[in-house]
DNA sequence: AAGACGAAAGTGGTTGA
DNA sequence: TCAACAACTTTCGTCTT
């Protein structure tokens, strides 16, 4: 069974190596970088086993877990009826109330998850996560419900931390300007709750590599993917020369995007990559300084502009 | 006129006493 | 808990293309 995808070519430069990032819901060609499809959702873990022979592991009755389903499509209640007869007057009293207790904690919690899954569910598609993302926000919202952290904010809010977190977790980020952007809630709030939640689950979340943020912001700026990889290039040289540490890493991209830019002739402005990327002209124009000048690429971007000059000069000639 | 540049003041978060 | 601090933003005037 050869999957069809073999079969696509790449819009840009005709080749028919591409590269079906499942993780992330993106399609890529390996000859030139392009971004090819980003809808292309992937339906994260296979449960159904196409293997022939044996399919005995594989074979499961229902649906599968999911922490999308707010209880994980099994109901849990302590106790039946019949228990209660084997078990003398002391402990059938904290039985009963155990079951009192689960009635009510159960209850308020599965209103709160009912809300917020529909919410989470809402916002990945809206914002075209893959499952895996919804799977890992979901599970995370779930411990912040059980260990009562979301008490005092609204369930929205937690919900955009939440996948924010589980973007960054599976290094798909998204950044906040984004997600702000598709659940309505502000930037800020957003980012409170996303600290608090993984302060207190103690969520551990590397830096974001800026090099993640480069396919996305190159295709919506329309660059090619010569100037993709041109970026790439830049940002694991300013890397290795660690002009990254505690600079923010969406001002890298955005800046190593710029001067790709530059160096391939395609040409953006500072104000459409800052549109883009949510960092300001200014950020971008510090970053583009510095990496500038630890790359040695001032005399080269000097000549570019003076050749585009001179063209320019050639172009007027033209017309008279 | 639009884009690029940079100074100055303001914002929100982190850190360390 | 508070102040110092770094990164980033906002705003604005000036220079360049």
């Amino acid at each position: 069974m050869v999957g069809s995808e073999n079969l696509k070519k790449c819009p840009e430069c005709g080749g028919t190596n591409l590269y079906n990032d499942k993780d992330r819901g993106e399609m890529i060609c390996r000859s030139c970088g392009l971004l090819i499809d980003a809808k292309n959702i992937s339906l994260g873990k296979e449960w159904r086993d196409f293997e022939e022979g044996d399919d005995s592991e594989m074979r499961r009755s229902g649906a599968p877990t999911s922490y999308t389903k707010y209880d994980m499509g099994m109901g849990t209640s302590i106790g039946s009826e019949s228990d209660a007869f084997s078990l003398d007057k002391k402990q059938r009293y904290k039985l009963q109330r155990l079951k009192r207790w689960q009635k009510r904690l159960s209850t308020v919690m599965e209103k709160n998850l009912k809300i917020a899954l529909g919410e989470l569910r809402r916002l990945s598609s809206f914002l075209n996560l893959p499952t895996s993302i919804e799977e890992e926000a979901g599970k995370i919202y779930t411990e912040a419900v059980q260990k009562n952290l979301v008490r005092g904010r609204s369930i929205e809010s937690v919900v955009a931390g939440v996948v924010y977190a589980a973007c960054r977790r599976q290094n798909i980020p998204r950044t906040l300007d984004e997600i702000a952007e598709a659940s309505g809630i502000d930037k800020k709030e957003i980012g409170r709750s996303y600290r608090y939640i993984t302060r207190e689950l103690r969520i551990k979340i590397l830096p974001s590599n800026p090099v993640d943020y480069i396919s996305r912001f190159a295709s919506v700026l329309k660059y090619g993917p010569e100037t993709q990889s041109r970026a790439v290039e830049i940002l694991s040289q300013a890397l290795s020369l660690e002009l990254t540490s505690g600079r923010g890493p969406i001002g890298i991209a955005a800046a190593a995007l710029y001067i790709a830019g530059l160096l391939e002739g395609e040409r953006r402005t500072q104000r459409d990559i800052s549109d883009v990327s949510g960092v300001t002209e200014v950020t971008i124009r510090n970053r583009y300084k510095e990496i500038i000048q630890k790359l040695d690429l001032e005399d080269e971007i000097k000549k570019i502009k003076a050749k585009s000059k001179s063209k320019e000069d050639v172009n007027k000639d033209d017309v008279f």
